[in-house]
DNA sequence: GATGAATGAGGATTCATTCAT
DNA sequence: AATGAATGAATCCTCATTCAT
């Protein structure tokens, strides 16, 4: 079944990497989680992917035992780097919210269709997400609370209100690129393009000044 | 709350109304736009839909073409009041933020699933949202835009980055709500619920503050 | 049931004549006619010949009790009227082939598409065709038969190659009919207009005469 | 008698070769080839199809990509090698009418639903047949209008009969196999058997004579 | 590891027909 | 006499999956 190495993450389809060397169970995963991405599991087919990498339907069985398996397979390879990427910004001892953000946009950039396929799963239900995501939603948001509660961080915000917080990060984040297509076509630049993520993250920085207030926070 | 004509308002699903007296092209609609919601089109069949009314698949042919055209009839069916609202609380001489966006959340509050439904047509392309939503897009960006410009009410923000202003509100407002099954299981409480609802509203209200509100909360 | 008045023939689609004032009955067989002559039993619909009459499907059941039924009145409905002009003239004293020949070209001249339906009533089994057809099929060969015998009408026929003479007859009008819109495309001449139609009948009294005709006119 | 590529003639269907070892795709051609010459297209199920090969209905999308592509496979495999038969004849030197005949009887006697299936296709509009049949119609019709206007072949027939003759040839043969069933019940006698398609083509020949006239052109 | 062929289940949709209104 | 709504059966075709090669 030919495990693929976790550390490879999905290089080809963003740089311009030795595609033809790709292994297989790779140029699967990254057609996978194309089509999974932007048409979700249901809409997606067996034949979609395989014909993606020119193989047969039957073939694709030598390497993921089924449809499901395969999705989840994506899903993890996709997820599992970015939570290691938010549990290490957590971390940090300063806790900088500024930079989880820059980390995580800077992540996401190289990954960009990665919130589509979160988003798809978190709408049918997300079992398998969340799954993944509680075991770090804990640790992220444990200290965030006890600073709220020591009232030093985010001198404003009540305690009841951290979920809120995080969450509005996560939406503006992720909806970035999530929504990406439609908001292209609404507001005509591109949020994918190199200025188009640029600009959203100096907005996510002055967001981030403003709401947890503070001029001692500001950079410079 | 803008329930324009009774007849094409969709009580059922939330209140426990009269759900016999509804008419059965209502029926449909609305078991659609709940199945449509949670699985989206891909995921949701006709067959399931027609049970779920407790008819024939066959059946479902005499009031809707296909199945396509019934998930345009939900999505305008939902869509269309939100606009309506929106337009509304935008043409409003004062143009307040906070009461753009508690019109949206106690509208959305009746259509809890709307979002989802919008997520799951924005994600994969929304072709057809992109249609209904571009008309209205413009009227409340334009007041914004020229806003900015003025350097009146925001007095901090760029017209260039208003877009994405607006963008951060869609997401945490639809975000919200969409997201809200995984909301409610990382932070264990249900964001749908009224306390849930109001306490978002409350949040939103306050990050519009800090936003777009008085100079005074920004660092100087 | 109403029956359609048996003289009626329909002379709707031909003439000109009081088209609205057709009894609904009539104008459902007409248009049925129509389609089964176009497309065959199996290709045509209820709905189709329901809404070429702009009726609704179900409508037509109060004037037929089925699709098998209205087939088969139409097919009757076309049928008689031919085999009575074949029967009249068989029967004249004369028995002249150019006679039949002109009868039987006339009639069809009115109802050209009936050719058609009997060609797929004929091609596809032809159940209730042949019970038509077989009581005056024997009229009309009997005394062929018996003139090939005496050897008066055809004296180089034997009486065994008579009914592959009356089934050559049979080929070239019905199939001119038939294959008229093929024709048409073939040669580039429409085989159903006046001319073609006075082209054809004037064709066939030329290969009778050959055929049956004088002694006069063979090899020798 | 021209069989060009023994895997792509279908002789199972008449004799009762090696049934067993006939390609998949070519079981399906002779099953839907008999269905389709029986039933026409639209009387024709997949299901039928595939049960007449005992096989699954999906199976049969594994050989053909839908049913009207098979259709026109079905199409093509008969007609094609008729065509040929067509222009060989017609090609020879001499242009004996009596050669062409007798090259097309023997060539249909042993695909003798064929031409049904061809009348089935003439008669719903024939749009695949006429683009195949047209390219070979000129060439046989260009020989026979310039012998009409030299005079020299058929001295009684004016150019512009020849369409017709070469019509009723062709009505005469082809509906002699179409119109088997027909025929055999209204005269009592097979004309597919060897005995009926021996008098037919007899009778083709004594016509042929009156016909084109001159004995010169008698064979004995 | 790759493939062509096979398949049961299910996909959307159409069918002829019925029935209450 | 006409219709809207309902339905079981059938339509063509796609699905994910298996298996022999």
């Amino acid at each position: 079944m030919t495990a693929p190495n976790p550390g490879s993450a999905h290089e080809s389809s963003t740089a311009a990497a030795s595609a033809s060397a790709r292994t297989t169970p790779d140029r699967i995963l990254d057609a996978a989680e194309e089509l999974f991405a932007a048409r979700g599991l249901a809409g997606t087919s067996v034949r979609d992917i395989a014909s993606a990498v020119q193989l047969n339907p039957a073939s694709l069985y030598n390497h993921f035992p089924s449809k499901q398996a395969l999705y989840e397979a994506v899903l993890e390879r996709g997820v599992r780097p970015l939570l290691e990427v938010l549990e290490e910004a957590a971390q940090a001892e300063s806790t900088d919210p500024d930079s989880i953000i820059e980390a995580v946009m800077a992540h996401l950039a190289e990954t960009p269709q990665l919130p589509r396929l979160i988003y798809h799963e978190a709408l049918t239900g997300g079992e398998h997400l969340t799954q993944l995501t509680r075991r770090w939603i804990q640790p992220l948001l444990a200290p965030a609370l006890t600073a709220a509660e020591r009232g030093t961080d985010s001198a404003e915000w009540e305690p009841d209100e951290v979920p809120l917080l995080i969450a509005a990060w996560l939406h503006m984040i992720f909806g970035h690129f999530a929504m990406a297509p439609m908001l292209a076509e609404l507001f005509g630049t591109d949020p994918l393009s190199p200025d188009g993520l640029a600009r959203q993250t100096e907005f996510l920085r002055k967001t981030s000044r403003r709401w947890v207030g503070g001029g001692s926070k500001t950079r410079d």
